[in-house]
DNA sequence: TTGTATGCGTTATCAT
DNA sequence: ATGATAACGCATACAA
């Protein structure tokens, strides 16, 4: 706690340093130092010695310097897309968990959807200051991804199916398939037959393909879907009530039922309409997607499809670091994990 | 895209390689493509032979080399106490954002409030991965930090008013006066006089300051509390759950208002509650701490006390840079943000 | 079992 | 204005 202390840390020790006070060469300390439980044999004397020198200096080694000998650095980055989005927290911790384990540090970033801070991301993979990276991207491209592949020598894993290339790996949840089923559900199981559908502009990937599923499922069910009933939004609850209050003037009379693309989006159109006098689910029935925690926050509750989340998370995890451990594996190596109605009140 | 591509990732082109292609010496690649704006003169025809071999070979710098020169990382790392709690997201993109102005990146981390959490990333920080950091530390001691603090050469800065070492940075909302004043206001403007506390542990930092504010304001208003009200959770939603049912079990008669915490555990509470019969607020009034977006969400809407949080990070992050870009700056420098009440449906 | 020598890719200090 | 040269701290091939 004293003004010296403050002041003196300037220099930190290095393995010269031990290696001088232990009476010993400097890689004798690195030997000591990381192959303590592998091959080289060290003598228990200098063994001691030079812990005791390491000790004594409070020598912490140098993961720079290490990084460029070893052309390893210990971290891999995350992209998310939205870091207020809770569905993405259980990912992020599920990766952070899995990188623990192998005593790697996880650099998280938010993209807030805006293609320059992709960009930006992509960039700083190819400077490769981590090892590999799981990105969530939105805007990124194929040819985007594949030039900083080529740059980088780190491996990529993204969620998100719409990503093609091939040396990247996919990890996703099967939306189109649940979006599909729910649809089917809503009408076999809950009753309704005249529906609404709050997605996102074409050109963001869910887009397309939940609305897929959905129509598909109407296809074969034979219903149809009312123009004015279909509205955009931003998977924002902000981008939500915007949409609320756009169906509302579109059409007095709304639909029976409203497919929202996300959770976050699905709160605001609740809230929006709610505010606006009507009764949900007995006016308009809600069901959203992620099953994020404030689902269970709305009154009504909000029926949603769930992703498995933690289990997304730890998928990613593992193909990256399989990829980092092997550099030769190769391919565009498809991961499936499945979706799940979860029934609340909302419909 | 091709096979070849993937394969001869091999290496990646280092400033010898342009020097070579450019036929210049590699110390002048070095120039041309930092001194670009500052002190050192190129001629005009080396500087465009040089950047000519930059994109012919797609050369990128090596950070981490140039990290091992420089001794900086152009990295510095905020850690979390929960990645779930939504305020902690307006403080992760106030830092972010002051740190992209400077083209700095931000490795974010989450403690859960775990304690050896908080210890692995002080240790990650004392390794100098990192040229600074800004902590929001729960059960980390002075201690700690000083132990840590002198081991690393980078500057720590803290959310929370409870570290008191001599050359740390503190940050914090004055969460004392503010609940001072909203007692007083709950009285005087709200009209209760009955009170209940949903608190965390003595040893958890915002616990005992919150509650002395707290208490001073019913002092003076010469109103008590009845011991049974009191019940300690641990900032969750499920937490405060638990913290209500535990009420409950308590005594069968509610106070007629209650004071949280934090919002999370508020929501938990006003859930729980309403499951068991209570109207909110009219049996039972709830008031919040941190203003998040879902206190917008449950219904009523929780009334708070709002932190700025957008200005706590804003503030974190330039204090910290401060400290990066002068390293001289000594002492404990305390920054003070007002909270403010947010009046709405639950109290 | 231990030491010597070398290089990772940069930046900075000398020269010229 | 540019080039030689050294140094950042560590890991490893090789020699002893």
């Amino acid at each position: 706690m004293t003004a010296e202390k403050t002041l003196k840390r300037l220099k930190q020790p290095t393995m010269y340093d031990v290696a001088k006070l232990a009476g010993v060469s400097q890689p004798t300390v690195s030997r000591v130092l990381n192959h303590n439980k592998t091959a080289v044999q060290i003598s228990a004397a200098t063994r001691q010695r030079v812990l005791d020198a390491v000790a004594e200096l409070g020598y912490h080694p140098n993961v720079i310097a290490r990084s460029l000998r070893t052309q390893r650095t210990g971290m891999i980055s995350l992209l998310v897309a939205d870091i207020t989005n809770s569905f993405y927290h259980v990912i992020a911790r599920a990766v952070q968990d899995v990188a623990r384990q192998r005593d790697y540090e996880v650099l998280i970033s938010n993209s807030d959807h805006i293609y320059s801070r992709e960009m930006h991301f992509a960039e700083v993979l190819s400077k490769r200051v981590v090892d590999g990276a799981i990105l969530v991207p939105i805007h990124l491209t194929d040819q985007d991804l594949d030039g900083f592949l080529s740059l980088a020598n780190a491996p990529i894993v993204v969620l998100g199916q719409h990503i093609q290339h091939p040396n990247i790996d996919v990890v996703y949840g099967d939306d189109e398939a649940a979006m599909y089923e729910a649809a089917r559900w809503m009408v076999n199981e809950r009753g309704y037959r005249e529906f609404g559908f709050v997605g996102v502009p074409e050109d963001l990937p869910p887009g397309p393909r939940r609305w897929r599923g959905f129509k598909r499922a109407l296809d074969e069910l034979g219903l149809g879907i009312d123009p004015r009933f279909m509205v955009m939004g931003d998977f924002t609850i902000p981008g939500g009530e915007e949409a609320a209050r756009a169906l509302i003037r579109a059409s007095k009379r709304l639909p029976r039922a409203l497919f929202v693309l996300n959770d976050l989006m699905a709160i605001g159109v609740i809230l929006t309409l709610q505010d606006a006098g009507y009764r949900i689910p007995d006016d308009v029935a809600v069901i959203g997607f992620d099953n994020i925690p404030e689902s269970t926050i709305v009154r009504p509750t909000l029926t949603t499809i769930a992703q498995d989340s933690h289990d997304l998370g730890v998928r990613l995890a593992e193909v990256l670091f399989e990829r980092i451990d092997n550099p030769n594996i190769t391919g565009r190596r498809l991961f499936r994990t499945a979706c799940q109605i979860i029934p609340r009140q909302s419909a």
